[in-house]
DNA sequence: GTCTATAGCCCGATAGAC
DNA sequence: GTCTATCGGGCTATAGAC
């Protein structure tokens, strides 16, 4: 990559990071274009010669943000665990993402059930297709195994579960008091072994 | 009441409702004053003869809302019930509000976290902290007696079990295929008695 | 009480100098 | 590659006729 290159890629990663921290905050139809500009040194037309519009911005954004998950997921070895590591490393992988890209998973869960019908979002529709099927998958599995419950439908122990996950991003604080691998514990402490007290 | 004033107090009801679907879908801030008089067969101008700004239309919303969903609370004797029931208590009042006010339920989680520190949400925030404590309360009891196990931080338990009762108001299909009674179910069984099965 | 008309502002996006 | 300047348009809110 030759040092124009790399200088470009370095502006257009800095107002992908601008976009996503107002964005997440605000929302995308509430951010400007010269709030945009002004938080990455640039005048707004400025911005145009990076991308040509500001949805393409957003798209970017939520596409890039979803196929960086989905590898993450596949690159986890799923398919080789028993359904309970299974749905501890899909809970494991999820968490460091949010952790890691807490703008974009905000503006991912906030936003795209209203831009997923859209133009140009076909590639992201499939991508969290295949997402919400890997969660699926590995709750069915549970079942089959008998590791978890048959009368709670398995659509709605995901989106019990997807949610505790996913809007952690919104309440944890990103600091020593509550570190990730605590959160994975009780989450899955709640969800596996059930919040009952049973002495044993 | 006057027949006048239910008139007049007949079209709020019927631009609040408008702008209510309208805010829950879109957001507030992307939803004109334009559409929400459409909606309900007004020109833009007149609706300020009702309301003195589009601000003023959401935090009605959402301060009647939270006034409403305070009172039901209130209404369903939660003291005199022991921990478990108790939470059930808790969590149906909340089901039920979620199903007859969809799109106010929806603006309060999607816009409430941007608007409460502004002014005139004073009375929103501290209805919103009582019904937090009302929650807490309710699991530290279940703690108490012995209920519920202690190695999971209470407000964690509150924040998963919160946004399970809450965010359902965004898939579940308002339909007799998945009645209320049986979301109420499904959730206190994960969250009360847990997923993990345990054939006894 | 609802209308037409518009003020004043900010928006996304573009043109063209440098 | 970034600037200044601006276009065309939609926005909230207001003024004043009826």
């Amino acid at each position: 990559m030759t040092t124009e290159k790399a200088a470009v890629n370095g502006r257009r990663a800095d107002i992908l990071a601008a976009a996503a921290a107002l964005f997440a905050t605000r929302g995308i139809e509430a951010t400007s274009v010269r709030e945009i500009g002004e938080r990455v040194g640039l005048n707004p037309g400025a911005l145009y010669h990076y991308f040509p519009s500001k949805s393409a911005i957003a798209r970017d954004l939520i596409t890039g943000y979803l196929s960086d998950l989905l590898a993450d997921y596949r690159a986890a070895g799923l398919d080789g665990l028993e359904p309970r590591a299974r749905l501890k490393a899909i809970v494991d992988v999820s968490l460091a993402t949010g952790a890691a890209r807490p703008d974009e998973t905000k503006i991912y869960h906030a936003e795209f059930p209203n831009l997923r019908r859209m133009r140009d979002y076909e590639h992201a529709r499939d991508v969290t297709d295949e997402i919400q099927s890997i969660w699926l998958a590995a709750i069915e599995a549970g079942k089959d195994d008998g590791t978890l419950r048959r009368d709670v439908p398995t659509k709605v122990f995901h989106r019990f579960l997807r949610d505790a996950v996913w809007f952690s991003v919104y309440w944890r604080k990103d600091d020593e008091s509550y570190p990730l691998d605590e959160l994975s514990d009780h989450c899955l402490a709640v969800f596996l072994d059930g919040m009952a007290n049973r002495p044993s």
